[in-house]
DNA sequence: GCTTGACCTCAACTTAGCTTGAGGTTGCAT
DNA sequence: ATGCAACCTCAAGCTAAGTTGAGGTCAAGC
């Protein structure tokens, strides 16, 4: 038996394991489960309950990384994903509409950390630390109410 | 038996319970205590073995709430604080050296924002997904090597 | 002296993004 | 036919910054 996917005889060129998408994207194996049952990949199986993912995937998972750095968080991902029709990977088309939504989610973050340093220089001016005075602390101060787990760095 | 710190007895207007360092600063009790398990304040104890706090630990706290909201971890706090001869609350001195510190820090992850969203400018024109070609994904990768637990959201 | 709210400790749970390990199976080459 | 690397699942562990709960004690007012 050769290159039968679930009973479906297919050409093999098109297929990668796990470990090869893995070596192509320098994530790790482990990542890569991580990711599918996360919803990000959906590999095809073996008769013998092995992964085989498209070549495809490869760019799949570098728009992960990217969408990553950018600062997103695995389930936004997915949701940027899952507007694809299909499952479909990112055309140039959508990928544009996307960095675009994420070139907004960054810009919001440099706009935050710059009022915040300037706040900051004041503070330097005036080495205030109270509570009730301090525009630092005093702020859109509702990261306090966010409930348990860890809170985001910036948000 | 009034005000007996560890058998010595002190003017009870100096210190506070944890229950009002909590309504002072905002911060819930199971918080607090879990900021003197990680070092940032050292309360004294009762004979009965409750929690007495200082004053100033108000200030303190409220230190720490800053630090907080410019992105630092409760360790890096830590370290900060503990230059501080003998666990002593910042003075205004000290606050000026420390926040001139952070200021280079935000000043660090602005620019490391400014460029990430140039580079990603660069790929809405060109719709680049490729591990080998794209900026955005090859620029200083070493944060995929940082091992276990959560990668910093930005850094 | 008794009640009651505030306090105590310690263990377990939370989220995100994975890794590590145990124990077992597959698939390709020889 | 066999060896062995690469694969599989599932459970547990990691970090950060806390929260929640169980079971028990303290302190202050009446």
């Amino acid at each position: 038996m050769e290159n039968f996917l679930r009973g479906i005889a297919v050409p093999r060129a098109e297929f990668i394991t796990i470990g090869e998408l893995s070596k192509r994207t320098g994530v790790a194996v482990s990542a890569l489960r991580f990711y599918e049952d996360k919803g990000l990949l959906h590999p095809l199986r073996t008769n013998g309950n092995q992964r085989r993912f498209l070549r495809s995937d490869i760019r799949r998972v570098s728009f992960v990384l990217i969408a990553q750095k950018l600062g997103l968080a695995l389930e936004e991902i997915v949701a940027h994903l899952a507007n694809l029709p299909e499952g479909r990977n990112p055309t140039l088309e959508d990928w544009r509409k996307i960095s675009r939504a994420m070139r907004e989610q960054i810009d919001a973050r440099i706009t935050l950390l710059n009022r915040t340093r300037n706040q900051l220089d004041q503070c330097i001016g005036c080495g205030c630390l109270s509570l009730t005075k301090c525009q630092l602390y005093n702020k859109d101060d509702k990261l306090g109410l966010k409930g348990p787990g860890p809170r985001a760095v910036l948000d």
